[in-house]
DNA sequence: GTCGTTGTGTCAACGCGGTGTCAAGGCCGG
DNA sequence: CCGGCCTTGACACCGCGTTGACACAACGAC
C-alpha cells in the first residue's frame, strides 16, 4: 500500500533500543533519522520533512515531555509518539499534554510498536497531493488532471501518488517497487516500466522524466 | 473528518486533561464546548444540539455519575463517554448502571480515547446524512431517495449509513466488516458484495461506486 | 563517427483474482 | 408453517497485473 517513504524522526539516547529499532522500521520501508539527545532531536523535528517522531522521555539536555511540547508547538500536526520509561513514571496526562499522540511503554513488543507507528502513519499521511496540474486524493482513490477526473487502476494510482508525493525528486525503481508493489524483489521486470508507460498515456508523457539508470522523477510545480 | 463537525460536550475540571484532549479533538474537527462541573455540565448537556458527551467522573460539587444518570434520563440517545481516574474506582458496572455508553480509564491513550470518540459519533443521535439525493435518519432508521422511503433490511440500511456518513470517500472493505458486521474475520465472503447489490437496485447503480482492490464510495457532491 | 552494451518504451498475450449476481439453504420471529 | 433476512457457494465476467519479445534510445569505448 503506497506507504511513500515516511520521513521518521526517532530521538532515543539508548544505542541498546535505537538500533533495534530504526532496523525494524527501515526494514517497513520508512526513512529513519536518529537523534541522541533533546535539543538536537528538536531541531530535526522542525523540519518539515518529518511525519512523525518516537520520542523517549527520558533524555540528555532537554527532557523529552519538553521536547514534545516544542514540536507540537511549532507543528499542530506532527504525529508525536511517546516512549515512557515505565508506564507508572510518566502519567497519561502528562503525555496527553505535552501533546503526544500515542505512548508507549516500555518494555515493549517490536510488532506492537511497529504497529502503532502504522497507525500514526496512516494519520500523518497528506490527503491530498499536487503538482504540476495533477491531484491526487487519497481519501476518494480520485485523481484529477487539471480538474478533470482520470481513470487509473490501483496500482496506476498508487503508483501516480507515489511520485507526486515526491514531486521534483527523483524516486527510485527501489523505492517505488517497495511502496508501490511491496516487494523488495528486484529482479528485472518490465512490470514498472509497463505502468509508467500506461501513466504517461493518460496523463501526458511530460510530467514523468525517465532519470536513466536510477528512476523517475514527476515535474515539480512550474 | 467522516463527521461533519459534531458537537462534542467535554465536562472535566481538570485542565491538565481538557486541555490536550480537546485540541485534540478539534484537530479531528469536532465541534468542542467545554464544561469545568457537574451542574454546569449538566445544564450544557441538556442542549440537543450536543450529541455526545466526554464525562469525567470525579467533577465538582456533582458527581460525574450523577451528572451521567440525569442527561440519561433526559436524553435516552445520548451518547456518553465516562472517563474513570483510575479502572479500580469506578467500576464498569457503576457506569454502565449510570447509563455510559462507553468508558475509558486513565491513564489512557489519546489515540485510544479518540477512536472510541470515533466509534461513538458514529453510533450518536438521530443524525441526518445526506448526499447525493439521498437522506438517511439515524434515529428513526428511514432512508430516503429524492424524498421517496426506501424499505431497506437492517443490514441493508446499516451499510447505506456507512457509506453515506463518509460520503466521497473510500470505505475499505474492512471498515465496513468492523463497522457494519463487527467481526474483524476478514476471510473472503461474497456477503458484502451481496448486500451492494441489493442496495444498487434499490438506489440506482450509480451513487455507489466499486472501488477495485479497496472497497466502496458513495456519491459525494450534493 | 561506429559499434556494443545496457536500460527503457511499448505491444500483445496470458492468467489470476476481485467482483456482480443468481440460487439454495438456514435462522428466526410472527 | 410461512416469510423476511442473512449467509454462502457457484459461476461467469472482465479488469488488471505480469511477462516475454522486440525496437529503440542512451551511453561509453574506441
Amino acid at each position: 500500500m503506497a506507504v511513500p517513504a515516511l520521513n521518521v524522526l526517532l530521538i532515543e539516547d539508548d544505542d541498546a533500543i535505537s538500533a533495534p529499532l530504526s532496523r525494524g522500521l527501515a526494514r517497513e520501508g520508512y526513512d529513519v533519522a536518529l537523534a541522541v539527545d533533546g535539543p538536537a532531536g528538536l531541531a530535526a523535528g522542525l523540519s518539515s520533512k518529518v511525519a512523525l517522531v518516537i520520542l523517549d522521555v527520558g533524555l540528555p539536555f532537554m527532557d523529552g515531555l519538553e521536547v514534545c511540547r516544542r514540536l507540537r508547538a511549532a507543528r499542530p500536526k506532527l504525529q508525536i509518539l511517546l516512549l515512557t520509561a515505565r508506564s507508572e513514571e510518566v502519567h497519561a496526562v502528562d503525555g496527553l499534554d505535552a501533546g503526544a499522540d500515542d505512548y508507549i511503554a516500555k518494555p515493549f513488543r517490536l510488532a506492537e510498536l511497529l504497529a502503532r507507528v502504522r497507525a500514526a502513519a496512516r494519520r500523518a499521511e497528506p490527503r491530498e497531493l499536487t503538482a504540476a496540474g495533477i491531484r491526487v486524493d487519497t481519501g476518494s482513490r480520485r485523481a484529477f488532471l487539471d480538474g478533470a477526473e482520470l481513470t487509473l487502476s490501483p496500482k496506476e494510482f498508487d503508483l501516480l501518488s507515489r511520485l507526486v508525493a515526491d514531486a521534483g525528486q527523483v524516486v527510485t525503481r527501489e523505492q517505488l517497487l517497495r511502496d508501490v508493489w511491496e516487494t523488495s524483489w528486484q529482479g528485472s521486470s518490465r512490470t514498472l516500466d509497463q505502468h509508467v508507460s500506461w501513466l504517461r498515456a493518460k496523463i501526458g508523457p511530460n510530467l514523468i522524466t525517465t532519470v536513466r539508470g536510477t528512476g523517475f522523477r514527476f515535474r515539480g510545480d512550474a
